[in-house]
DNA sequence: ATGTCGAATAGGATTCGA
């Protein structure tokens, strides 16, 4: 089972880019997010004809995270549980059947900038939600991915230039010592798992030139429960697709699970 | 010159969020 996730910044301004990645990438499920429309305004159709259902959880300009599959999926639930009070959609989690079951989570975890002030203190608080979420499923010994865009820099291996990130909500260390708590419960980040080069990114910003100058970060991340890191048979970064006509500037990052 | 972009509002340029 071919799982991916993808910031697709603007979903209606991206088909292209989306229907020519998912030709050539052929995933089973992509968990999207920034689809930034109302559930109404995803362009459904051309999705559909690729054989994929759609399950959105949209909001009116900004956020919104989606799934898409190609195997049965079931169970939807959007919002994370236990924030029924956050009034953004940044999740979605199903349960697709393969081989086996696998949970999967779609998550666009807060920017969090400027740091400090509000938005930073939501980012926190929205991810300390999370672990309480990871958890939960650590707990039911389930078979998870929770995927997407996670606005967090794990570590100074996964920017270009770590000084330029110093006072950056992306960052800061209370950021980077409440994503390690998370991982810390016993999730496995699938890329660092399968690679531990530095340098692998997955966002290059639209101005000056970052993209030409490679100069990224890795923030898009897949964690793994214990039951599905057993199954995990590789893990890739989309890159190219970054070179293309309107390209997000986020990057699709996949798993290959054996279930 | 932050070498930018999408969406909303408003009916074009500005604002917000990233």
């Amino acid at each position: 089972m071919k799982i991916a996730t993808f910031n697709i910044n603007g979903v209606r301004a991206r088909i292209i880019a989306l229907l020519d990645w998912l030709k050539e990438a052929k995933p089973d499920v992509v968990l999207l997010q920034e689809i930034k429309t109302v559930d109404d305004g995803f362009p459904r159709l051309e999705v559909e004809e690729l054989g994929y259902a759609i399950e959105t959880h949209g909001q009116k300009g900004f956020n919104g995270v989606a799934i898409l599959s190609r195997l049965p999926i079931e169970d939807i639930t959007r919002g994370l549980p236990g924030y029924d009070t956050d009034e953004q959609a940044r999740w979605i989690e199903a349960t697709v059947i393969g081989e086996t079951a696998v949970r999967v989570c779609g998550l666009y975890l807060p920017n969090g900038n400027p740091a400090p002030g509000p938005k930073y203190d939501y980012k926190l608080a929205w991810m300390e939600r999370l672990r309480a979420r990871a958890s939960a499923l650590l707990a039911e010994e389930t078979c998870a991915v929770l995927a997407g865009d996670y606005n967090v820099i794990p570590s100074t291996k996964d920017c270009w230039d770590p000084r330029i990130w110093e006072k950056d909500a992306l960052f800061l260390p209370p950021t980077r010592a409440a994503y390690q708590r998370i991982l810390n419960l016993g999730f496995t980040d699938a890329l660092r798992a399968t690679d531990a080069h530095p340098g692998i990114y997955t966002f290059w910003d639209y101005q000056a030139g970052a993209w030409p100058k490679n100069h990224g970060i890795r923030i898009d991340h897949l964690l793994l429960t214990p039951a599905a890191a057993d199954l995990l048979t590789a893990c890739g970064v989309d890159s190219h697709v970054r070179g293309r006509e309107k390209p997000s500037d986020h990057v699709p990052v996949w798993i290959d699970l054996a279930a």
